[in-house]
This record gives structure tokens, C-alpha cells and sequence, in this order.
DNA sequence: CGCGACGTTGATTTGCCTCAACGATTGTGG
DNA sequence: CCACAATCGTTGAGGCAAATCAACGTCGCG
């Protein structure tokens, strides 16, 4: 059962028995899911979160042009949502979709408050969790701030070395900031690496 | 007491008893911060996170050319923290200073595990209160990757209207993400507000 | 008063974008 | 099995947004 890695995070970070990630276990929906199909578009309300399985999982927005900014790579083991749609009730921003072939478990709000009653320590699990979401992304603005289109690449690298070969360069570029024809650019030069 | 604002906020988003709240209190360490008091600087462990009673935080990151880059602005009412740094206990690289003379309340890591296990709602608490922090986060990156510098002041204006007058402007520069002279020159070009 | 922080303005440079064209690859239907 | 379209990465010419560097005026403050 694939399960195991959602029940190791539950075990190592908030303590969750056996019977409890069991519990857990029933409040949520297993989903199978194709390449590029869609869990959330923009416009949709948020109607819970999810828990990636297998797969890889991608959170981005659409400008006002057209172009897709990803804002959040889900790998497995990571749980993904619109938070700022699941916390207001109100239609979100963010297309989720996956990037090839995987499978989700889908917690649904209306199952939270039971759920949370029931499992008070999902609490803390979801609050840990939660925290390192925000030093991800605090991380991720300061790079942004502060770093030019190459430096960004490299830690893109750094952070993520299995996506590397296996995802189109243009989601790379999406997610650094930059267009994809820049970034081939970029990697055409062989100044790579030799900063600091 | 201003501690009402605390009060209000744990009372609303977690539903704490008033005995639950004063209990919460005795946790708690009121610090009065002059103007550009440091209550973090790079290289610190975080021991614990910050409530802004009166003020304004300032959460900000120095690059190597010793730019600064603010990440955050926290006025009152709001949690402030190195969580990077708090949640791996390794030297952060952020720093947390006062704009100008105000007051936070501090509630320190080592008090964490006693205060959560005798205040469970407070677990609920923060993992809302966190909620909220990803939800900005995510904004601020789909903006910084999507909209030019004139927008993102636009937007920044919108968000925070009682910052405008009382912070230097090269605050706002900093975190819109843009030079202090390329800021100056947007707003001396009558084009605001014009768009859209 | 004179110093330092801040905002402004101008000249110049540059990192990155835009648009367009092209080859390679993949997939798809006839 | 082969045309065809679609997608992706690449490359080049040109343009623009924003950075850099420098000088200057203003203000608050020791």
C-alpha cells in the first residue's frame, strides 16, 4: 500500500497511532489521475486538499496575457491546494493539474470538521505542515528578490535534481520567472555554475 | 489592555474560552522595541515568534550586495517569525526589525510544547493563522511573477492603505521588488491608476 | 550649523522580453 | 505507413523595463 508515505509524515510529525492515520484513512478519496488533467481550475471553489500519491503535481496561475506562472511543484508526499479558496469559500486564482500520470488522496473540507474532532492531532499535523509551506515560499521570494534568472535556475536545480530531466524546460522557466526562450538562452551559454 | 486584539483573534478564528486566553497570556513575554530594534538579525536561531500588539514589523532578507529585500510587512495583529529557522533550529538568514517604536508579545519555542498540550485549541489557531500567511505568500509570488512594477505598487497601495504616507519609500521599493530611484521615477509619471 | 538619510533626476547600461522563424520530436488520423 | 498538426527547444534581431552610477536638493536631527 502506497498509503505508507502519507502515514510515515503522519507518524514522524505529529505522533498519529496506527488506528488514528486508519481513522484518517476513511475521510479520504483516492483519485487516479491522467497527465495534465485538472484538480482545480481557476474559478472553481476549493472543496479540499490534496495529498500527492505518485506523481507530480503543479500550482499556477494564468496572467492577464496568457502566460502560466507555476507558483508550487507537488512532488510526492506533498499535500497541494488553493488555500486562499479553501479559506475564504470564494472562487480561487489557481489551476492544480498533474504533470504526468499520478494519484492523489483528497481530504474534503466538508469531512475537516469531523475529521479534526475526531483526530485532534491532525491539528498539529496540519499546522507543521503548514509551517513549512511558508519557509518554502519565504525562501522562494527572497531567491526571486534577490537573485538574477541564472542564479534562480541553479537552485532550482539544487532543490528539485529529479525533475530535472524529466519535466518540459518550460515549466522550469515558469517557475523561476522567466520565458522559456530566455532560459534556453541561459543554459546555451556555458557560464553555468561559475558564480559566487 | 491591548492585549484585546490577541483576545479577539484567538477568541475568533479558535474559539478560546476567556480562561483559555488569560492562561495563553502567562505564556507570553510583553517587550516594548524602539524605533529599528532588531528582534532578529541573520545568523540568530529563532527561539520564538512574535505578536505585534502596536507597530510595524518588518520582515527582510540582505542579499550579497548588501541590498535589502523585505519580505514581509506585519502591522499589528499579526504572528512574525523566522520559521525557517525556528522549525529547523540552524541560523536563520532573515531579519525582524520595528519601524517604528512599538510593542510585541513573544512567545518563545521553549514554551511551545507545555502551552500546546495544555491549550490544544491552540494548534487550531495556528494552523489557521498559518493558513492565512500562505495565502498572502502565494499572492505576492503570482504577482512578483506576473504583474510590472507599476501594478504591484498599485497593489501594495490597495493592500496596506495606512502604510503609504508613514513608511520611507524605499520600503515599498524594497518590497514590490524594484530600486528606490526606479520607484521615484514610476510616481513623478502621472500614469497611476490608469490601467484596467 | 553640518552631517546623514532620503527622495529626485538624468545618462547610460543591461537583463530579460517580444516576435518571428526554424528544426526536431511526438502524436494522430487517414 | 505516411502526411499533418502540435508541441517543444533553439536562435536571432530588436526593444523595453528596470538597474546602475552619479549628482543634487531637501529635510530632520545631533
Amino acid at each position: 500500500m502506497d498509503n505508507q508515505i502519507l502515514f510515515n509524515d503522519l507518524e514522524k510529525i505529529a505522533g498519529l497511532s496506527r488506528n488514528e492515520q486508519d481513522l484518517f484513512l476513511t475521510y479520504l478519496h483516492r483519485k487516479k489521475l491522467r497527465k495534465r488533467q485538472f484538480l482545480m481550475e481557476e474559478g472553481d471553489i476549493a472543496t479540499g486538499i490534496f495529498f500527492v500519491l505518485c506523481g507530480l503535481l503543479r500550482i499556477y496561475s494564468i496572467d492577464k496575457n496568457g502566460y502560466e506562472h507555476i507558483l508550487r511543484f507537488c512532488p510526492e508526499g506533498n499535500w497541494a491546494a488553493d488555500i486562499s479558496s479553501l479559506y475564504t469559500g470564494k472562487p480561487g486564482s489557481l489551476y492544480i493539474d498533474m504533470v504526468d500520470a499520478g494519484e492523489v488522496l483528497i481530504f474534503l473540507k466538508s469531512d475537516f470538521e469531523e475529521a479534526f474532532s475526531k483526530l485532534p492531532l491532525l491539528e498539529r499535523y496540519f499546522r507543521i505542515t503548514g509551517q513549512r509551506i511558508i519557509s518554502d515560499f519565504q525562501e522562494r521570494l527572497a531567491d526571486g528578490l534577490s537573485l538574477s534568472a541564472l542564479e534562480r535556475y541553479n537552485n532550482f536545480c539544487d532543490r528539485y535534481p529529479k525533475l530535472i530531466g524529466c519535466i518540459p524546460q518550460k515549466y522550469i522557466a515558469s517557475y523561476i520567472g522567466v520565458t522559456p526562450e530566455f532560459l534556453s538562452k541561459l543554459l546555451s551559454t556555458p557560464q553555468r555554475k561559475s558564480r559566487l
